[in-house]
DNA sequence: ATAAAATAGTTGAACCTACAACTATTTAAT
DNA sequence: ATTAAATAGTTGTAGGTTCAACTATTTTAT
């Protein structure tokens, strides 16, 4: 393979990561509205980490689904402005706020959790455990790469 | 593996696609400084195609790269801002308009090729060709579910 | 005890994506 | 030839991401 050639199949690579991330979020939208939800892949997300740990912090969810902390701030805006949490600031470090899921949030959770299932289905359709598990195992290795600095 | 581990591997994946895709394009767009330059990924992913095909017109460069047709528009709109592109209309087809690279996008260009090198090289290392290989084909069975509809 | 540094979260700007509605132009149908 | 449908591109809105700068609070160093 001549260099260019392989900076094009890189080009490819990195085409098709950034396609199947754009295409899964959408499908995951698409299929939330199937279900009759509204719910975007990066508030689901969000709303994760906030089931399992109630009362966790911004900076926990930030930890936990690798996002900036802007990026939470804003996502928990939307999260908010739907009703589904509610920020709680913390009575001993008042800088800290707790994030609290509403009812509704706790509802929202429990039907988003077959679009999920619907679009994992979907994704891995004629694709085997082994290739799913070869496939974290590389990606694992190129994020370790990107991750450690 | 119960369904609900099956659900959280199954996020684990999207979230390390998604990472990757993130902190892949962060990169690039400082290698680019370290070389100097301010590129977006995205904006070097349209660059292509009109380097490639001097005058293809936006809706050629939105299959090529397999955007919007809308984020072509804007991504242009910034290359066109930054003076490394020009709209040409076309003389035939009132409606359709061609892109091409001045001489500043041209060198920019050329000046782009280490950045996606080092890119490339920062992103594989440690990890062989056969396992490109193989996470190449399993990423184009993935895309094939999420893309044929 | 006070000044300096670290931490948690917010804000604003610039960019990218998706959706829906829109303009302008060309093509097809009758 | 005129109307209807298809096509190319734009605009506006809403959501996410990154960066840098900012506020408010806590920790630490002296």
């Amino acid at each position: 393979m001549s260099k260019e050639e392989r900076l094009i199949s890189e080009i490819s690579l990195g085409m098709l990561i950034g396609q199947i991330h754009r295409l899964s979020t959408k499908r995951f939208v698409q299929n939330s509205h199937k279900f009759g939800l509204d719910i975007s892949m990066d508030q689901w997300l969000v709303l994760g980490p906030i089931w399992k740990n109630e009362g966790i912090s911004q900076k926990g969810i930030a930890e936990y689904c690798q996002k900036d902390k802007t990026s939470v701030t804003k996502i928990i805006n939307t999260l908010e402005k739907k009703n589904l949490v509610v920020r709680v600031p913390d009575q001993l470090d008042h800088r800290i706020k707790r994030i609290v899921l509403s009812n509704k949030g706790k509802e929202l959770f429990h039907n988003v959790l077959p679009v999920m299932e619907q679009t994992r289905d979907e994704l891995r359709s004629g694709v085997s455990d082994e290739e799913i598990d070869s496939l974290k195992a590389v990606l694992t290795k190129i994020y370790r790469n990107l991750h450690s600095n």
